[in-house]
DNA sequence: AAACGTCTGTACGCTGACGCACAAATACCG
DNA sequence: CGGTATTTGTGCGTCAGCGTACAGACGTTT
């Protein structure tokens, strides 16, 4: 899973489901105008392409790898096959999709309430919860499209961040140095998700999509 | 249903599902700091306490009736009971859930992106499309609480509009006066937002759950 | 009809974010 | 090592939306 590869398209018949292990993944939703906006970011405790067994079969949004890693891929046909035998892999991928839409509406709320600077520390824990590492690769450019802001917006935003101590940043790559204090600085929205993911999921978290596998056909 | 009725809290218990006759019932989220924000709107086209069958039990929003009128309910086990038989019931269940999810990201696209005014449209647009005519009845103040904006901003927006020959507004109630004009200024997240629910629930619009109870047994 | 409460309109200053323009710094490449 | 492209920092002016304050309009109650 190359940075920037787009799993899928806006609309786009899904062909595999993914479960991203070291990758993480956006999904951003593009508007007419060409501004774009991250509505959630998936992880290896998650999947891509729950509007197959929603039963929608398409969504409006697009998904970019936005971390470079590795994951599996699954033929839709299989997935759908195992979810429709009604057992625990269907009640865990509906769960997900709970906690998914937490997420997605946590954006709203977030994106109304608070300012740039906030939802970048919601952005930055999200994503480093996803990796294994405190640091992450991206330009301040990208990370505009994902918040849907100004690039100078973002400039100010990890400026002020560096200068508080929290991160250090340069040219694409951000490192945590204060993970503590950025969770301080962000506002409720990331412990709203949080909570919701752990408890939604914790049977499972930390864990990976074999061991999901693995539970399923007990 | 009584307008203003809290059918259920943040993270509360559920009991029963709802489902909306003639009732819409905004799904909100709100605050520490006491402001709130809708997430999405439900009609008679679908039901309330979806996290009852996705396995979450609970979630950190409200329900709160928007416009009062009736519905039914179901004990939450009944639901779950035949949710589990896994027929065209549960699929049907999810599809709206992922009609729903569409809403959510889109207003979370738009909180960013577009101008009160044309959320404002796009809240009227929504509602409408839930009730049968073609007036509404709210305060600003509550439409602000709607939109997690604030009371101002709504009495300029509608100011405009009632300018422009869309609406007429006079003391908690909208009356829509030219339906193709409102549509020609609303943004596309409205479009986006109607269309997939077209497409996800086009077996069951217009129509009401007594029809989809009806079709799920068959 | 008078008093009261609620709802709506308007004004004003403030601030965060935007759009634009451009300079500086860093990485990359021939 | 010089040139080029990318990325980042900074400085404007502008504007939408916020917070506050208050006055008018409308309904309701007594």
């Amino acid at each position: 899973m190359p940075l920037g590869k787009a799993l899928y398209e806006s609309g786009g018949r899904l062909q595999h489901v993914y479960f991203p292990i070291t990758a993480i993944v956006s999904l951003l939703y593009v508007l007419e105008d060409g501004a774009s906006e991250e509505i959630a970011v998936v992880g290896n405790e998650g999947i891509l392409g729950i509007s197959l067994f929603m039963g929608g079969e398409t969504t409006p949004s697009r998904a970019v790898v936005q971390s470079d890693g590795h994951g599996y891929r699954l033929k839709a046909q299989h997935l759908k096959v195992e979810f429709n035998r009604a057992g625990p892999m269907m009640h865990l991928l509906l769960r997900y999709t709970q906690a998914l839409i937490t997420q997605m509406t946590q954006t709203a709320v977030c994106n109304r309430h608070h300012s740039v600077e906030q939802q970048l520390c919601r952005w930055l824990l999200l994503s480093l919860d996803r990796l294994s590492s405190n640091s992450l690769t991206m330009t301040q450019e990208l990370i505009a499209n994902m918040l849907g802001v100004r690039r100078e917006g973002v400039t100010d935003a990890v400026g002020n961040l560096q200068r508080a101590g929290l991160i250090r940043y340069s040219r694409g790559r951000i490192e945590v140095l204060d993970r503590p204090g950025l969770e301080k600085a962000v506002c409720e929205c990331y412990g709203v998700v949080k909570v919701e993911f752990d408890r939604l999921l914790s049977d499972i978290l930390p864990g990976d999509p074999k061991e999901i596998l693995g539970k399923s056909s007990a």
